[in-house]
DNA sequence: TGAATTAGTAAACTGCTCAGCAATATCCAG
DNA sequence: CTGGATATTGCTGAGCAGTTTACTAATTCA
């Protein structure tokens, strides 16, 4: 353990940083709620929040009408639109931008239709569209962008490339960090999509109590997303949670069953039928129920082979077939009986193919985060690569 | 993020505790390459040092003969010596105890044989008796460790019970750490082996430049402990790595194939019979390869499952059977490379049965460490639960 | 109007780091 | 044998950040 040693401006610049953790995600405070919350006295809170406002990234509201006794307190609020980040989903069938303070919350969203067929070239210009689209709409240039996190399906390296597979034609060829960054000066990640939906699922989805989560994106392709000690499991390589690609997990074939169920339409779109068996399910159809079962005992294998290596607290149901937890989960759950030593919680997801985007957005604050803790906070302003 | 803010006196205390961290396992040093090491100012880490060496973490060695120019520097040394902790291992035929320094020294080590079928009370009245030896060997009473950390087979929760399952006869009755706790005072743990096994292999074992690790224990059984980001993984319930337990994961039959082996002597015992395997496939003996190879069928598909899942740096075959890994790790790469995306690097383990109580010492001089960052470091002494 | 309460601010104090200088001890070249 | 070079120790004063304490300002309630 390499602990190195700390000075003055160090510990200075820690303690403006935890006055900016106590501010940001509250509503507007008081000195003292400050020092309550970031464990310092009063006087020190002041001037450090005082230089906060100097420098541009807190705000002074002047006291107004109070009902408590006592001198009324002048409070402080975060700048949260001092900076903004993006978030990304290239989808197969659709291109969606989240724009976002930095405080989290969503400025504006754009979803687009995608050419499945499209090639890198066509499919990253249209992303350029959108993103114009987006920050046209809110007056923003491409510097006012703090960072971006694109996601994609298939696992993703370090250096943001799609080499082993991938449902995007062409894709593993494509170098969507580089094509960003061409326009963009600030920090850009590329990142597998359901790793990004797990980490949106944990920040603002129905897991955030938990640190320790697998995520399943479920639909026409299934994969997972690992949330362990409540930091993105990656892997080594970048390709964790991939066991789709085992044989003996057929998660390639599951969706099938419900393809093939009988009494789908004949003219249904691949997700179209699932969505048709779902609702069949729903409303008793014998054929559509044993479909579904035979789906989820397909997918029961990975998931326990998942549950069992990581022992999660939280199994989290997500993805395009989320809408049909509803159906899904129950018989999902009795099949993870017959595998699991300990069965952890099964949830569906909520947030709905947004996830992605906005696991996006959180993992680009993180990333604005970390610059501030290795760079300190000087004035704001985008940082750069 | 809560990041609490600091003040003068826990910046001196963290920067003590990053001069005892320059200071523990390099040897004796001067100032200057101390203050080099902990990123401090010669005067600040000379009082620092002082203050340690009247505490009694450090000690002073007069410059003696200097081959070097210029006035010669006092040169000083931690301590190691000063507290003392265990690691201890419960298996099914063995126990064995691993007494060390502070720097991770092995003082004393004793292996004793065990009975297979003693009930919990039994085992740990032996278990009593090595540590009693142990500490009578090195003249020190039970208030002389400041740790202790043991391992047994079997899912391990947060208290240390084995609830779900475990070879030892009547073991998940048994509660470990408050039998330890009547004699001694200091923090206990005990944890799953495989995963204390998986903890020494990074510490002195053959992983130690990799953060992320699959770690096999093989033998008659066969488990996995996992090391992600450079952390021991335990799972939410302390079942992760538990793979094994799934029916389409061969690993409780595995064994099975070698010790079926047409030639086998009818009078070798379970372990033997393996070895004897091993031996033959050695030597080229045809059945015996053939039963090498059904063995890494089996074994090799939970080990791309959790290859898949986690997409480690490193696989580690270690246990009983990693004495034979000569024969073993070429078939069992072969069948990973049918199952897996990106094949990890394959190592034999080393560190041979000692694993189990190495990790127990590396995990238990780890609570002494996160003991020292919480409650700071007075003069040395054992800590207290 | 005065008591109570809370906020803002100034001054004194503590404790730590750092830069720089003088003192000291050894080696080595002449 | 001696003086210079080198490297380390010990010390002092300056600077800085945060805490404590105390005092003043602003507001509500009785």
């Amino acid at each position: 353990m390499a602990t190195t040693g700390t000075d003055l401006s160090r510990m200075r610049e820690m303690n403006q940083l935890s006055i900016v953790w106590a501010l940001r995600g509250n509503p507007p405070s008081t000195v003292t709620e400050l020092a309550g919350r970031a464990g310092l006295s009063r006087p020190a809170v002041d001037v450090l929040v005082q230089s906060l406002v100097t420098d541009g990234w807190a705000e002074v509201e002047e006291p107004g009408a109070n009902s408590v006794v006592g001198r009324p307190a002048r409070r402080f609020r975060f700048r949260a639109d001092a900076g903004h980040v993006l978030g990304i989903d290239i989808g197969v069938h659709k291109i969606l931008v989240v724009l976002s303070d930095l405080e989290g919350n969503l400025v504006r969203t754009l979803r687009r239709p995608a050419d499945p067929e499209a090639d890198p070239r066509a499919r990253l210009a249209a992303v350029d569209r959108v993103i114009d689209e987006v920050l046209r709409g809110a007056g923003m240039t491409p510097d006012d962008i703090w960072a971006i996190t694109a996601g994609v399906t298939g696992p993703v390296d370090a250096s943001g490339r799609t080499s082993l597979f991938t449902p995007l034609p062409g894709w593993n060829a494509a170098d969507p960090v580089a094509h960003l960054g061409a326009r963009f000066s600030c920090p850009i990640q590329v990142e597998n999509d359901c790793k990004l939906a797990a980490v949106a699922e944990r920040w603002k989805g129905v897991a955030s109590d938990a640190d320790d989560i697998v995520f399943l994106l479920a639909g026409l392709r299934t994969g997972a997303g690992l949330i362990l000690d409540g930091t993105l499991r990656r892997g080594h390589g970048g390709a964790a949670g991939e066991i789709g690609a085992l044989k003996a997990v057929r998660w390639l074939t599951a969706p099938g069953h419900l393809e093939s169920c009988p009494g789908v339409p004949a003219s249904a779109a691949p997700g179209e039928a699932a969505a048709w068996v779902f609702q069949a399910a729903r409303d008793g159809d014998r054929d559509a129920r044993t479909a579904v079962r035979r789906y989820t005992r397909d997918l029961a294998v990975g998931v326990a082979a998942l549950v069992l290596a990581l022992d999660p607290q939280v199994v989290v149901y997500g993805g395009g077939f989320s809408r049909s937890s509803d159906v899904v989960l129950e018989p999902l759950r009795q099949e993870l009986t017959k595998h699991c030593l300990r069965l952890p919680e099964l949830r569906a997801s909520t947030l709905g193919d947004e996830s992605v985007a906005l696991g996006g957005v959180r993992l680009s604050l993180d990333e604005v985060d970390s610059r501030l803790l290795s760079d300190g906070l000087a004035a704001p302003s985008a940082p750069r690569r």
